[in-house]
RNA sequence: GCCCCUGUGGCGGAAUUGGUAGACGCGCUCGACUCAAAAUCGAGUUUCUCUGAAGUGCCGGUUCGAGUCCGGCCAGGGGUACCA
């Protein structure tokens, strides 16, 4: 391009590689860490190398783009890293299926997505891409495990896990299908493994209080984690049993502690094992609680079933027995196991109570003549006490401490608190992860890994061809000495959680020595990060667990940090429908290029026959309802699917993907780009004019932008500039005209860097992207006149436009002047005036 | 089951946080330009029984005034600890 001619047209297909190389060459996306200009640290959660990007991908980290391009033309010394969570199922899977390495698989699938999302234009500093698989990365992963492990935040326990009795494998919960194993459709049912844990119960506390110190996190997230941890005051006590033994329980609900009507312990419970051992119906009932896989969802929603021991529970306030029952919806790992079951006021209960005929009493009612008022169902609501002897009259709160003090008194039990949340089992059974650093010696128990042996790498020959843990199966790599004795050992081959390897790889981005997982200082000087952004779908477990190892850290003294996250974004999903045929017991998915929408329905391009159309729901590539994003940029642009992603949807809301838009936005590329190309229009001479409602309008957007830029509020800067850009065709040339094409370009930059680059480019001033944010002058925001509505009753019956400030007594003269105001009140007595200066004026006859 | 969120024209959405509902964009309709098409430009576009009235998922409430606040529903979505 020449300094006056511009092309008729922007060609993007030459453009955008052309500007990614000169930003490469530039290197003005690589963060320094010893600049001295303020840092700012914007990180999108990193992707699963899932094989390609997908829509969802591109807007999240469109968003993070405008963002961090905006805080460097804020004069910001910006770190905005991009990587892999290189770990994972799918690997696996894919080596299962088509017989193609994990490794293999994954590093090709990055080498795509890198390549995808280098198109976009992203200002990321690729220097410090990470990939988890590396043992470069899990290797001090490890090393900080071994640091946690000795500090006591690290232990073993049984666990259930769900066990396919067919394949002789471990499933993970997306891999149990209506209770049957995916592959082999075996019913699923409960085993107990000796795995490994990490105390993240420990930090229960100060994972509640941190939560109040996030206030620019959404509030939903905040209150999901609330729940999630699930702090609760209650009593636990202990019930004399017939047989002799005491049986603790724990209750939330010591007020209704005159409606118990039973007992019940989890069929894992002591109790409960002790009675089966005697009696082989009870082993055969917990045998049949075995059945079923070991979500929440699934515990909850099956049928209620329980056992009755025989043994009573003498009520500690009334001397009777209740039956004690052996319930497959009570919870071994939530306080003691066993609870006293109030079924008037929980519906667990009460479902329990029905099947079983136990009695269902009120205790709790709105009033105290409401107390024999039927129950259709629990009523878990406030009240008062009834039906509960020296409760009776109580509110619900004063009931709790009288029981609670009554109970401790009689040295009976104490009042808790107890923690929804668990601690965090972190042992897989499989390849593809990063293997913990333990040893197994006969005679010195679970040795840790010395950390000069670390990192302890995968072993790359590994055989798929049959279900189960290859790490377990290789012949030779688990077979090590003893670091203690020297005698021979065996590997741990469990493989950590995935979760772990995302809990600190934004540590990692912002320090990375070769020999120490992060260096202290380092990354003092970035965290926390400032704005963090990813998928609401992550609200719970990721950042909980990022969360707690922050904190893990901090509490070894590795970092000073305690929250890693200053700001949260949870941007809505992109969402598709998902096309799909049953085969069997599982179901087939299709891709949306695979299908035709055309005709109304949906067939299978391939055989022409139809396929089941299904919800509308987030792209997943298990659901295969996912689209090509590389397709898109080909025919339109980077800049214009960037635009796309900002435009219209407000970026926490889902954003149901349609092709419908993206060409509006290409043209709307096209549209700005003649309009840079006006730039020297009338702008140059002596008698070159300045137009003051364009400055404002200038002035306006420039704040209005900023704001909605750092509010995230993409959809509004976008409206924001499509105004401008109006405004600015319809003024004559001016000076004013020149300047504001100008300015817009600094504007779009952060949005569409390639097209701004490309018009900047004009001005021989470098790069936009190293530009500076264009100033506001205050005095241009201001309107000097206002549009003021008047109602007549609420509603609108006129408008009036007056000078801003113009005083309440002569905007209500000019209201009740008004003619159209006069036809509507047609005689009626006016009894009073609302007036809300700048604003309305409500005349109420 | 439990926790959380969302619901506004044909479509995506805006609404100064209790003050003119529908900004801005997409789509569509009509017009200009053109031999023609594309592109571009201009006008229009919530609905109806249309000098008026109704209208922000449904029912009710608070208020001079409710998309916004409160209560109760309905529908859709996310999470539910081994999908990431």
């Amino acid at each position: 391009m020449t300094d006056s001619s511009f092309d008729v047209r922007f060609d993007a297909g030459q453009a955008d590689s052309r500007w990614q190389a000169a930003w490469e060459q530039a290197r003005c996306f690589e963060a320094d860490s010893a600049s001295t200009r303020p840092k700012s640290y914007v990180l999108e959660m990193f992707p699963y190398p899932s094989g390609r990007i997908h829509i969802g991908h591109v807007r999240n980290y469109t968003m993070g783009d405008v963002l961090a391009r905006y805080k460097k033309l804020n004069g910001f010394e910006v770190l905005h890293p991009m990587g892999w969570d290189a770990f994972g199922m799918p690997a696996e899977n894919a080596a299962m299926e088509k017989g193609v390495h994990p490794a293999g698989w994954t590093y090709d699938n990055i080498a795509t997505m890198k390549r995808q999302l280098k198109q976009l234009g992203f200002a990321l500093d690729w220097s410090r891409e990470i990939a988890t698989c590396d043992a470069s990365y899990y290797g001090h992963e490890q090393a900080l495990f071994l640091n946690l492990y000795q500090a006591g935040l690290v232990y073993r326990r049984e666990s259930a896990v769900n066990w396919d009795p067919v394949d002789q494998t471990v499933l993970a919960n997306e891999q149990v299908v209506d209770g049957r194993g995916w592959r082999s459709g075996a019913l699923v049912e409960k085993r107990k493994l000796n795995q490994w844990f990490l105390k993240i119960t420990h930090f229960a506390q100060d994972l509640l209080d941190g939560l109040a110190t996030l206030d620019t996190w959404p509030e939903k997230v905040r209150l999901m984690q609330e729940n999630w941890i699930g702090k609760s005051q209650g009593l636990e006590f202990s019930f004399d049993l017939s047989n002799g033994d005491t049986l603790p329980v724990y209750t939330t609900r010591p007020d209704t502690i005159f409606g118990a009507s039973f007992v019940a312990v989890a069929p894992d419970h002591p109790l409960a094992q002790g009675v089966a051992a005697v009696n082989c119906d009870a082993a055969n009932f917990i045998a049949l609680c075995k059945k079923g896989g070991t979500t929440a969802a699934e515990l909850e929603t099956a049928e209620k079933l329980g056992f009755d021991t025989g043994i009573g529970a003498k009520h500690p306030f009334t001397g009777e027995y209740l039956p004690v029952y052996i319930a497959n919806f009570v919870l071994m790992e939530y306080g003691t196991g066993a609870i006293m079951a109030v079924p008037g006021h929980d519906q667990r209960d009460f479902d329990f109570a029905t099947k079983y005929g136990l009695p269902i009493t009120r205790v709790i009612a709105a009033s105290a003549g409401a107390a024999d008022a039927p129950l259709a169902e629990a009523e878990a609501g406030d009240g008062i006490c009834v039906n509960s002897g020296f409760l009776d009259g109580m509110s619900v709160a004063d009931a709790k401490a009288e029981v609670i003090r009554r109970i401790e008194a009689e040295g009976r039990g104490t009042g808790k608190t107890v923690w929804r949340l668990r601690d965090w089992g972190i042992s897989r059974q499989r390849y593809w992860g990063t293997p913990i650093p333990f040893i197994h010696c006969n005679a010195c128990g679970v040795v840790p890994v010395p950390k000069a042996d670390l990192p302890v790498a995968l072993p790359e020959d590994v055989d798929f061809s049959v279900p189960g843990n290859p790490l377990d199966r290789h012949p030779t790599w688990k077979h090590v000495d003893c670091p203690q004795c020297g005698k021979a050992g065996r590997r741990e081959t469990d493989t950590l959680d995935t979760f772990v390897n995302s809990s600190w790889y934004f540590l990692r981005f912002a320090s990375q020595p070769a020999d120490k997982p992060f260096d202290q200082a380092e990354v003092a000087q970035w965290l926390p990060v400032e704005q963090y952004i990813g998928g609401i779908e992550h609200a719970i477990l990721h950042l909980l667990y990022a969360r707690f190892w922050t904190r893990a850290l901090a509490h070894v003294g590795l970092i000073e940090v305690k929250e890693p996250f200053a700001s949260l974004f949870t941007q809505g999903m992109v969402t598709h429908e998902t096309y799909s045929r049953r085969d069997g017991p599982r179901e087939i998915y299709f891709s949306p290029p695979e299908v035709d929408r055309s005709s109304g329905g949906a067939v299978l391009r391939e055989d022409g026959q139809p396929v089941q159309i299904g919800k509308v729901i987030k792209m997943s590539k298990s659901k295969k309802n996912v689209v090509d994003p590389e397709d898109i940029i080909a025919d339109y642009g980077a800049d214009a699917v960037r635009w796309f992603m900002l435009s219209d949807s407000p970026p926490e809301r889902d954003l149901p993907w349609s092709e419908a838009g993206i060409e509006g936005c290409a043209r709307f590329v096209q549209r700005l780009w003649r309009l840079f190309g006006q730039v020297g229009m009338g702008g140059a001479g002596a008698d070159a004019e300045n137009d003051i409602a364009l400055d404002r309008k200038l002035h306006q957007t420039i704040a209005a932008v900023a704001s909605d830029i750092e509010a995230l509020s993409f959809n509004k800067a976008v409206a924001r500039i499509y105004e401008l850009t109006g405004a600015i065709e319809k003024a004559s040339p001016s000076a004013s005209r020149s300047n504001a094409i100008r300015q817009l370009i600094v504007l779009v930059s952060p949005m569409m860097p390639h097209l701004a680059e490309e018009a900047w480019s004009q001005f021989r001033l470098g790069l936009v992207a190293e530009a500076s944010w264009p100033k506001v002058d205050p005095a241009l925001l201001v309107e000097d006149e206002v549009t003021v509505a008047v109602q007549v009753k609420g509603k609108l019956r006129d408008t009036l436009t007056v000078a801003k400030g113009l005083p309440s007594a002569e905007l209500e003269a000019l209201a009740l002047a008004s003619e159209k105001v006069q036809r509507s009140l047609d005689g009626a007595q006016v009894r009073k005036v609302i007036v809300v200066p700048d604003r309305l004026v409500n005349i109420v006859a």
